[in-house]
Formats: structure tokens, C-alpha cells, sequence
DNA sequence: CCCAATTAGCACTATTTTGGTGCCCATTCC
DNA sequence: GGAATGGGCACCAAAATAGTGCTAATTGGG
């Protein structure tokens, strides 16, 4: 009902967690101890991420996953697209693919695209999310106030 | 998956169906057969509408439902929250609910809170959509050039 | 060189949500 | 009185979601 999944949820608790160990490979069982979530279930997150080239694996012993790029440079919407696919934005994607092909009847399309116009602003907002805007705002700091990393972004992973 | 359900999908038709008849009375029977909607699934829709006093209904043989207000003072998310019910918007829903009561996890919280921050935004976004601007925007004409209803809302309906 | 820790891949089950329907009653207009 | 309409309740089927098991392949450290 209009929410993002628990994949989803999980996938951004290990992002975050990630933020504040940029130096170093952080392990699925680490975040699934520290956040309390399903390690099995995190575990295919994490894999769904690294498809996504989102965050870079490494495997063995001293494993785990770090991001494969700057917090600026991941977006929520990202990262919403590599965990539940991204939403159907083509016109008329529920009435065309129900009835199998294209659009029939022409003056319905005006009515049926109220959910796409919706659906446009949601992943809009998404994509110009990013993942330190979503530190940030966690860590209820002001917008902004300095360029540097915040401090306390060090001590999330206890 | 972050996406309106059908009940959002066929209450927004029947709402934006409505606008172009403020006048009178429209039956579920004629919005199901204009769109192609299930008439059953259409009028539990219809129903949840009205409890959450959207519209009016009207009994009888020349019954129907009407909107209870002007189309610019509903909002697409007052629709989604008749329909699918008001997201969860409380701190800590999900771990809190979860975990029978208050967040025993302190230093958990900030990392759940992205999740919120992302739903805020969203709810945001549809409170500010009325349903008029839906009209306006599927009907594609310029944002607002004149005061008075666009004409072809009157023909919405067949 | 072996062992423990870790990611990778695959398949599978259980639960919840969603979409949709059936049936009967109450109301209203003709 | 009959036809058309909304109101209420229960119910079913399909799909999405949440979560688990098991077995490889890789890697670092003793």
C-alpha cells in the first residue's frame, strides 16, 4: 500500500551503516547483529545491491560489502529500482499490458495517466534523494552547515 | 512495490469521472462500464469513499455518488488514505510495532528513520495534489491559464 | 595447508496483501 | 409493486512479500 518493502528497508540500514566505514568491508552478519534483521534475508539484499553495482563485494574471510561510490552518488531511487524493480513509468502500463498491447481505447488514456503523473512525482523525489541526504536528516543535523563529512557518521556501526 | 493500489487506481477514476458532473448523481454501474472496471470491486471502493465523506451517495433508483466537496479541496492523499489506509507515519512503526511498544533500541532509531523521512516526503507530495490539478494535468493543458473549470471536463463521462 | 568466515546461487515455504466476487438487505423513483 | 441503486458482510483466488535451507566458491589466518 504506497510503501517501500522490508528489502528495501534493509538495503538502506546497510547503506547508512556503510557511510560511516568507507576505509573498510562491512560483513552481512555484522549489520543483521547490529540492526536486528533476518541475516539470510539481508544477505540476498546485499547480493541484489552488488548486481546493482551499488556496493562492491568481497568474499573469504575478511569479507563484506562497502559502497561502490560516494553517498552523494547513490540516490534512493537507486536503490528502491535494484531492490523491487523499478516502478512501470511507460503510458498506459496497466491498461495496455492488461489488455495486451496497445492502448484501444484512446479517450481512457486521459484517465488512467492521473497514476502516472502521481507515480512521476514519487520517483522524482526519489532520484533526487541521496543516500547522505538520508544520513544527514537521520542524524537530525541542520541542512547542511558544513561540507565535510559529519562527525558522528563514524559511530553508527557501534 | 511503492505503488498505488487498483482500489487507488479506480477510486481516482471515479473522483476525476465525478469532477465533470458536480450537478448530478453518478451511478457505479456507468463509471464500471465507461473505464472497464469491475463494477463489485468499483462500488466497495465507492462505499470506503463515502465513509470517509469524499463524496455523497444517494439511494435509490436515480441513486449514485457525487463529490462532497470542490475538487480542489480533495486531495490525492486523502484518496489513498480512504483507500489503502494512512501510511504509518509515527516514529518507529515498523521496529517499535514490531517489538510491542516503546523503541528499546535508542541508537537503532536514527538508521529506521530514513524510511520516514522518504514516506514524509511522499505524503507530502500527495496531500499538495488535488484532485482537480489530476483533471488539469491529464486533460494536458497549461498549468492554470484561466480561473474558470476547463471546459472539457464536462465530457469526461460520455 | 587446513579451517573458519564470508559471499554467491538456487530453490523452496509461509504469510500477507491485493484483486475480485456472491448474496441479500435497504432505499428510492416510477 | 418493480426495477435500479447503494450498504453490509463474508468469502475466494492470485500475487507479492518475508523469510529459510542448503551447497558451493573464495579468502585470510593460524
Amino acid at each position: 500500500m504506497l510503501q517501500l518493502t522490508k528489502r528495501t528497508e534493509y538495503g538502506l540500514i546497510a547503506l547508512v551503516a556503510m557511510v560511516g566505514h568507507r576505509d573498510r568491508f562491512v560483513s552481512a552478519r555484522e549489520i543483521s547483529e547490529r540492526y536486528r534483521v533476518p541475516r539470510r534475508l539481508l544477505a540476498e539484499v546485499l547480493k541484489d545491491l552488488s548486481r546493482a553495482t551499488l556496493v562492491e563485494s568481497q568474499r573469504g574471510a575478511a569479507g563484506g560489502y562497502a559502497l561502490a561510490r560516494s553517498a552523494d552518488d547513490i540516490s534512493v531511487g537507486e536503490v528502491v529500482a535494484a531492490l523491487e524493480g523499478a516502478p512501470t513509468l511507460s503510458g498506459c502500463e496497466n491498461f495496455g499490458a492488461a489488455h495486451g498491447g496497445e492502448c484501444e481505447l484512446e479517450s481512457d488514456c486521459p484517465i488512467r495517466s492521473p497514476l502516472q503523473v502521481i507515480r512521476e512525482g514519487i520517483w522524482g523525489l526519489m532520484e533526487n534523494t541521496t543516500l547522505r541526504s538520508l544520513v544527514r536528516s537521520t542524524l537530525r543535523f541542520p541542512p547542511d552547515t558544513t561540507t565535510k563529512p559529519t562527525p558522528s557518521e563514524e559511530t553508527l556501526l557501534s
